[in-house]
DNA sequence: ACACAAATATGCAGTCATTGCAACTATGCT
DNA sequence: AGCATAGTTGCAATGACTGCATATTTGTGT
């Protein structure tokens, strides 16, 4: 087995072919006025087949979500045992953005749809409550805590959230230009010290 | 005039009746699987109808919002300007929860549906971040900086929706029965105080 | 009580995302 | 070649939401 079989190599092409079309539909013509026969007609596929490979239209601009989050949990269990829970959080957020501004064109492309389009951002958000859900359970654990007993971790990843989301607003505003880990790693230690002014 | 006349008074009453049935359809049968056919015949209008009182299936479960933001703004205003801004934040989401006991029984009737479905959770959190603009933009205000020169105000906002999202979750899970403004307070003062453990 | 203007309610037709199901085709393995 | 499996397609149906034209109802002035 080479690089897992025809099979697999197609569907993988697939799912690409159709994100390129349709964040280039968006794009140009706007999330809403894409339709799903438009995507599929671009990509020479069947509508029904669409939603094979993606279960919303919405998902098809928040593709890269999933692989985020994952950065966030590897950063956060490869981090050692007796690094305080912020420290940890604040060196996997950063991982992320340092992430983020590799891929910075692909990016802006999406956030400028999701920043536009209502649907979209609501689900962003949405799924971003998924990776607090995440991230609480994962400190959890790190703290030896007992599940749902303490609000201490699930405060923490809420926070660690608001900085990253504030940070990348800010860095969006800028045209993806400015400094984004140093700007997250700003952001954790504003909490950190204290919100309360300067 | 009186009350506003009878126009205004049947467009209350209309308004509250497709409310009290469609909280109750949705939790008798479940939200996704009630119709807009179903809450319309329960209330004996038109299916048309209903989207002249709400834009969508979801925004009946969240009707509430918009007084919630309002009690912030309100509240935020009425803080003595030379109040610390997350003090006088604090002050204002505290207002907030201190209204949540009192509709408490209303309350957990809306959180158990929002929290059951994925569609009005992804609105409920879309309605937030419109909050969290809001709030920023007064806070930026308030502090006499210029509109999106410092991240601090956003900084801030998100900080306290945070807080406030932790606080209802950890008082959700206990049925409602813990005192919520003083946990959010207490979440305020973790902020405040730096969130690097104790 | 009457009549007209403004606000509401309704009916209808149409668009579009999304889903279940059954038939069909390509791929992988023996 | 030949079967089992995974992936694709077509079809039909559901249900939210919208635009538009047409009633109905209410507020106001006579």
């Amino acid at each position: 087995m080479r690089t897992e079989g025809l099979r697999e190599r197609k569907k993988l092409d697939t799912r690409r072919r159709i994100e390129g079309a349709a964040l280039e539909l968006f794009e140009q013509n706007g999330f809403e006025a894409t339709t799903i026969d438009d995507i599929t007609a671009a990509v020479d596929i069947a509508p029904r087949t669409f939603f094979h490979y993606y279960s919303t239209k919405e998902d098809v601009v928040l593709a890269d979500y999933a692989d985020r989050l994952a950065r966030i949990t590897d950063t956060l269990a490869e981090r050692p045992v007796d690094e305080a829970p912020w420290t940890a959080l604040q060196n996997a957020f950063v991982a992320v953005a340092a992430d983020y501004e590799i891929e910075r064109l692909q990016l802006l492309r999406r956030f400028r749809i999701m920043a536009t389009t209502p649907s979209v951002y609501a689900r962003s958000l949405h799924l971003q409550a998924g990776w607090e859900d995440t991230v609480a359970i994962a400190l959890t654990d790190r703290m030896g805590l007992e599940t749902d007993h303490d609000i201490t971790p699930r405060l923490l990843a809420a926070a660690a959230l608001a900085a990253m989301r504030a940070s990348l607003r800010h860095w969006l505003a800028g045209g993806g230009t400015t400094a984004l880990p140093q700007q997250v790693a700003h952001c954790f230690d504003r909490f950190a010290s204290g919100l309360v002014n300067d």
